[in-house]
DNA sequence: CCGGTTACTTGACCTGCATCAAGGCTAGTC
DNA sequence: GACTAGCCTTGATGCAGGTCAAGTAACCGG
């Protein structure tokens, strides 16, 4: 687990209670759903909010299809979401980190477009839709926030869409590092050196590439002293010229 | 023009009034927006809706980074949406059809992410983002249907990035062929005798190719009696067959 | 610590689509 | 109805990344 939890007491017992992080003390802060909201609504989003067990790497989130209840925020560890193509294969379509919302792609059609899976050990809070859809009507800054999200994810979808259709394999691999590298600086953690959680086989997925491209830029941006490739850790040696291979301008928010 | 307007009275004079339709008597009923709404709620929405005058071929209706007020739902004619990429490239996103609704990018950042034009004459009812949320927050199932339309492009996003990351230039102009005649049928509109609105550049972009290619599977399907394809208008002579080359189960809703 | 499994890397070869080039068609304009 | 600019089609050629193959390194359960 690369983001320790704070210890919130016997991990064997099975109560809720085991798992109890309040909204106002969460290390997240304002990256996940409170952002703005006064102390008052803050303690009410609290109220609707469940955090169950943590998930173990392969677990389901929800998948393809389950009935659409509730969405989650990413407290610790991440997740990749992936739909199943109706010939049999995956696409991966998100990584979520902490902070980060995922299950948005349920409240179309009330049941979930993509399967949602740990890739290691990971926590989550579920917020219960029809809660939350409530409380939002009572609470415009959390509605306005919800939309301000959902919003976020199309752009981001977006821009995913631009890269697959106009960019290299050098390109993509660089906008996912940056993005990567972006999204931990945001949580306060180093933004020239992670460990991927994910494997070649999940980056390559997302990318539109195989697995043996993906591993040839690896190794060809080594090679060019951009990043340091130790297997799931990265280094990355030269911001600049990794930006400049992106040919893309990250958003950092 | 292919969806012919209700004759709304002068065209000539500038006043919003000549192009009045309400929301109740609009052909496009539940399609749009006001689905499951109340007739009194139908009344509201249609307070804070702005009709005026049409766009021509190649109006803007907003453009990347303006500031963001209003999401539209389209009435008559067709518009795409396209990002503009750091190297000055451009990225079709999507194309909107009657009924749908088009500028929720912008909720994010509070300005619009990418830009909306016009492919022929086309109306749309511009809605005030903040008049909308106002009137969510008292009317939940409007709330809930917006929540859902955005959900929705979040799918669709998603269903695009997997065309793009998996399929093949044929199977990509099937799986659009295919989307195009379903959501002509949901308009009561012929699903196999269309008329695409786009040029075949912008397909291509869409779909992350060159019109070389584009025109070269228009031809290979035409050779295999899959499409009757003149110019513009396009015949579906053999579902079936195309739904295989898509390899797609593309969604009826 | 070992054996097996899965993940990753690297090389050789191949193919689908991009690129380049040229010619035909269409719609808009006067 | 002729003129022109942009759109579309078709052919020839090249290359990025896919596919196939083989080897190596990390991980895991016993």
């Amino acid at each position: 687990m690369t983001i320790p939890l704070r210890d919130t007491g016997g991990a064997t017992r099975r109560c809720t209670h085991d798992y109890q992080v309040s909204c106002s003390n969460c290390r997240l802060g304002t990256i996940c759903l409170p952002l703005a909201l006064e102390s008052d609504a803050i303690d009410q989003l609290d109220e609707i909010i469940q955090r169950g067990r943590p998930l173990q790497k392969g677990d389901h989130l929800y998948r393809e299809s389950d009935d659409f209840k509730s969405v989650y925020a990413v407290r610790s560890g991440s997740l990749k979401a992936y739909r199943t193509t109706d010939d049999g294969r995956e696409q991966v379509t998100g990584f979520y980190f902490p902070g980060e919302v995922i299950g948005m792609d349920g409240i179309a059609k009330n049941s979930h477009a993509c399967s949602a899976k740990a890739l290691e050990t990971a926590a989550v809070c579920e917020i219960p839709f029809s809660s939350l859809r409530d409380l939002s009507l009572k609470m415009p800054n959390l509605q306005h926030h919800f939309f301000k999200l959902m919003s976020r994810e199309i752009t981001e979808d977006q821009q995913l869409i631009t890269l697959l259709s106009k960019n290299t394999a050098e390109e993509r691999i660089a906008a996912l590092m940056l993005s990567i590298s972006s999204r931990n600086a945001r949580r306060k953690l180093s933004a020239t050196n992670f460990r991927l959680p994910m494997s070649r086989i999940d980056i390559g997925n997302y990318l539109g590439l195989t697995v043996e491209t993906v591993s040839r830029v690896f190794s060809r941006l080594q090679k060019l002293e951009v990043l340091q490739v130790s297997n799931k850790e990265i280094e990355i040696l030269d911001l600049k010229a990794l930006q400049d291979v992106a040919n893309v301008i990250i958003e950092t928010e």
